[in-house]
DNA sequence: TCCAGAGATGAATCCACCC
DNA sequence: GGGGTGGATTCATCTCTGG
C-alpha cells in the first residue's frame, strides 16, 4: 500500500477504501460548533478556515454516522477507531458509536487536559476534550506503556510481596524467620486515561496556521499505543494533516482525506518537511518523551544554558554570549542523523548572528559513554554529551 | 428551613419539597454498573451495602429521569445541578439531562481525575469520573474561584496590557513613545474543569466505609461555587453523607436522603462528628514529594531505573533484578562526603536484600568529568556519574 | 454459552510508629 | 517530640473458573 493523501469528500473516498484493511483511524470531525472556523498563518499570507455549520443536529448526526458505519468495515479485527470531540456533542456522538461498534467494544473515554487562557464566560474554564477509543472487536491491539509512579509511593509498596491473612486483609509477605519477601520486578504504572498535553502553543513553529490543529504529542500517544511499525493509519478529516505527520514520524503508513484544497495543500507541504515541536515521544522502546526532554534540560542547564521551547533547530543558549553574539546549541535528536541536526541549526542560527554553534552529539547518553569523536568543522562544534564543560571548550577555541 | 437526613425512597420525598426552594442539587446516583457494592469498615464491625443492579437499562434511565424532573421543579430560578457518573452511563445521563434541562443550560462537564492503584485491565487505566453541571435558568449562581499562575507563564503576560493589531492578532500595547503597558490587576486563573483532586485513601480517617464514599473536598469544591452561606443543598442520593457535612462545615443548610437506614445512621453520626483528612498532598501539592533535581533525574533515567522519592539512604532501584533482587541506587549529594552516603545507602538497603548497591559519586556533572576513579568494596559499587552503562557494569562483575 | 462468585492484583496515600 | 519511614487497606477492579 502507498501512503495517499485525498482531496475529496470523506465519505465517498472511504467507500473505496476495502474491507478490513485498516489498523487505526483517528476521526477529528468537527464539533458542532455553529460557527465557521478561520485562522491566518502567523505571517498572515493565508487564511485557512472551515465551516462548522449545520442545519440540525440530525443533519450532523447523520453525516457522523455514515462515517462510523464505513470506518467499521473497513478496520481490521485487531483495529481501533478514535473520536476526538468536545463537551457540545460528545454524549449525542458516543451514542452513535455504541450503536455501530457496539457498547461491548468500547474501550476508553480519555481526556485531553491543557491549560488555556482564561475567557470570561459565566462557569468553569473549559480545558479538556474528549477522546472515545472504541475497538473494532475484542482483539484490538494495545501495547502498554508505562509510566514512573507517584512521588509519593513508597519504595516498599513497590519491592515486598503480599499475602492475604486470615480475614482476607492484605499484608506484608514474611518467611519463616519473620524476614520480609522481596516481590518480582515491576514495570511502573499503566498510562491512565487523562493525558496532560499543552495545547498548541500559539507561536509554535508546529503551528501551521490551521484552525483547531493539534499537538502532535497527542496523536503520536495515540497511534503508538494502537499500532505496530508498518500499520495503517487512516485520517478522513484530516485538516492540516497532524495525524499524518505523526504516522510518518513513527512509520506508519498513512491516507488523509480532507475536502478543503488548502488543507490537502498544507498537509503535503508538512509531511515533506515535518517540524516537530518538541523531542519524540514515545519512542519505540523503552523511553518515554519525559526522561527525553529531561534529560535534554539536564544537559542544557549542565552547560548554563538558557533553554529555548519549540524550535525545530534550537534547543537553547549559553547565557554567557561569544564575541559579543549568542551561542546557539541544538541536541541531536534520535530521529535525526548527525549532518540533519547540523543543517537545522544552521539554518536556525542564521537569523541570530552566532558566532559559534554548538551541536550536541547524543541520542542516548549510555552509547555515547565510550564514544570519544570530537569533531570541529567550520563554525560547528560537535561535542559528545558529557563533556559539559563549557569554559573548557570556548578556551580551545 | 431546618437541616433533614430522611430515611425513604428519593423520589417520594422529592415530591414533598417545595417548588423553587432549593439552591444546589448534587446527585451520585449509581452509576449502572450492574453489580452489588459492599464494603466494610476498618474495625471490621460493620458492612456497608447497595445494590447498583437493573433489569435494563431502560429501567435505570427511568429512574434517573424521574429524579431530574423532581430536581428540576424543586430548584430555585438561580439554582444548580450536579449529577456525578462515570463512562458508564454518562453519555445517556447527560441526553436526560439536556431532556429536562435543555440543553441550553449546560453548563460545564467536569472531570474529576484522580491516581489510583492499577489493576490488570487492557486499555488505559480508568482514573476519572464526569460531573456534569447545568443551571436551572441562565441565572444560575455562579462564583468564580481563582488559582496561581502556571509556573512557565511569562511574567510579562500578567503584567503587560494588550491589544490587537490591524489583522486581528493580539498583542502587547505600547504608549505613544513605544514603552509597555501595564495592565490592570489580574486575579490569577480561574478554575478549570478538570479536577484533581486525590482519591479518598484507603487509611484515611475519613474514610467511614462505606463504598463509593467521595473525597470531602470535592463537595466542598462543588458547593463553593454555586451557593452562599445560608444556601440549601440536596442531596436525594446521600449515601454516607458527605455532601451534608461538607454543607455543614460551609454553613449551608442541607437535605440529605437515603433508602438505606445504615446510610442514614452513618450520615447522622458523620455530621455530628465530621472528621476531614488533612490531606499533605493536597496541602503542599504533588511537587512538594518530588526531592530530585533535574539531573538526579535523569541520571537515574539513563540507569532505567525506578525513582525513589522521600528515602534518606536510596534514590531508586535499577528495573531490571540482579541475582532475583532489586539493585539500590544512591546519588551523592553535595553535602555528603562519600564514606556518608556509602553508609547511608548501606543502612538503608538492609531490609530489602540487595545483592548489588550502587553508589553514584557525583556532587556535579562538570566537576566530574575527568575523574575516572572507581572504586570497589564489599557490595557497594562505586561508578562515576558519565559511566551509565549498566550492563558493563553488571558484567564486570 | 452465560453468569455468578472466587481469586489475583498492585500502587496510592494517610497513618502510626519509631528513633 | 518531630521528622522520617514503613504499614495497612482499598478497588463505581479485572480475570478466571465452574456449574
Amino acid at each position: 500500500m502507498e501512503n495517499k493523501v485525498i482531496y475529496g469528500d470523506c465519505l465517498n473516498e472511504m467507500k473505496n477504501i476495502d474491507s478490513n484493511s485498516i489498523d487505526l483511524i483517528y476521526i477529528d470531525p468537527p464539533f458542532f460548533t455553529q460557527r465557521e472556523h478561520s485562522q491566518k498563518t502567523r505571517d498572515n499570507s493565508k487564511e485557512f478556515k472551515f465551516s462548522d455549520k449545520w442545519k440540525s443536529l440530525e443533519e450532523y448526526l447523520t453525516f457522523i454516522k455514515d462515517m462510523l458505519i464505513e470506518s467499521k468495515r473497513i478496520l481490521k479485527d485487531t483495529g481501533s477507531l478514535f473520536l476526538h470531540c468536545d463537551k457540545t456533542a460528545s454524549h449525542r456522538l458516543r451514542c452513535l458509536l455504541d450503536d455501530v461498534f457496539d457498547s461491548d467494544n468500547f474501550v476508553n473515554e480519555i481526556v485531553w487536559s491543557y491549560k488555556r487562557w482564561s475567557n470570561g464566560k459565566k462557569g468553569l474554564l473549559n480545558s479538556h476534550q474528549t477522546i472515545y477509543l472504541y475497538g473494532k472487536t475484542k482483539e484490538f491491539k494495545f501495547k502498554r506503556i508505562y509510566g514512573d509512579y507517584s512521588p509519593t509511593t513508597n519504595i516498599d509498596q513497590i519491592l515486598q510481596d503480599r499475602t492475604k491473612d486470615s480475614n482476607g486483609k492484605s499484608q506484608y509477605k514474611k518467611d519463616k524467620e519473620g524476614n520480609i519477601v522481596i516481590g518480582k520486578e515491576k514495570l511502573g504504572v499503566p498510562l491512565t486515561d487523562v493525558w496532560d498535553i499543552p495545547f498548541l502553543n500559539p507561536k509554535a513553529n508546529e503551528r501551521a496556521g490551521y484552525p483547531t490543529q493539534k499537538p502532535l504529542l497527542l496523536l503520536e500517544r495515540i497511534i503508538n499505543i494502537c499500532t505496530d511499525e508498518g500499520d495503517i493509519v487512516l485520517d478522513p478529516v484530516c485538516g492540516s494533516g497532524t495525524t499524518l505527520v505523526a504516522s510518518k514520524l513513527l512509520k506508519r503508513k498513512y491516507i488523509g482525506i480532507d475536502i478543503s484544497k488548502e488543507a490537502i495543500d498544507l498537509t503535503k507541504k508538512r509531511l515533506e518537511n515535518p517540524i516537530k515541536t518538541e523531542s519524540r515521544l514515545l519512542e519505540v522502546g523503552i523511553e518515554d518523551y519525559k526522561e527525553k526532554s529531561e534529560t535534554e534540560i539536564a544537559i542544557l542547564k549542565s552547560l548554563d544554558a538558557t533553554i529555548v521551547q519549540r524550535n525545530k533547530g534550537i534547543d537553547g543558549f549559553l547565557k554567557k554570549y561569544y564575541k559579543d553574539k549568542p551561542v546557539s546549541i541544538k541536541i541531536q535528536k534520535s530521529s535525526e542523523s548527525l549532518e540533519e541536526a547540523k543543517r537545522k541549526l544552521i539554518e536556525a542560527s542564521k537569523t541570530k548572528e552566532c558566532k559559534l554553534m554548538i551541536l550536541i552529539k547524543t541520542n542516548n547518553v549510555r552509547e555515547k559513554i565510550l564514544d570519544k569523536l570530537n569533531q570541529k568543522e567550520d563554525d560547528v562544534k560537535i561535542i559528545n554529551s558529557y563533556e559539559l564543560d563549557v569554559s573548557k571548550i570556548l578556551s580551545e577555541l
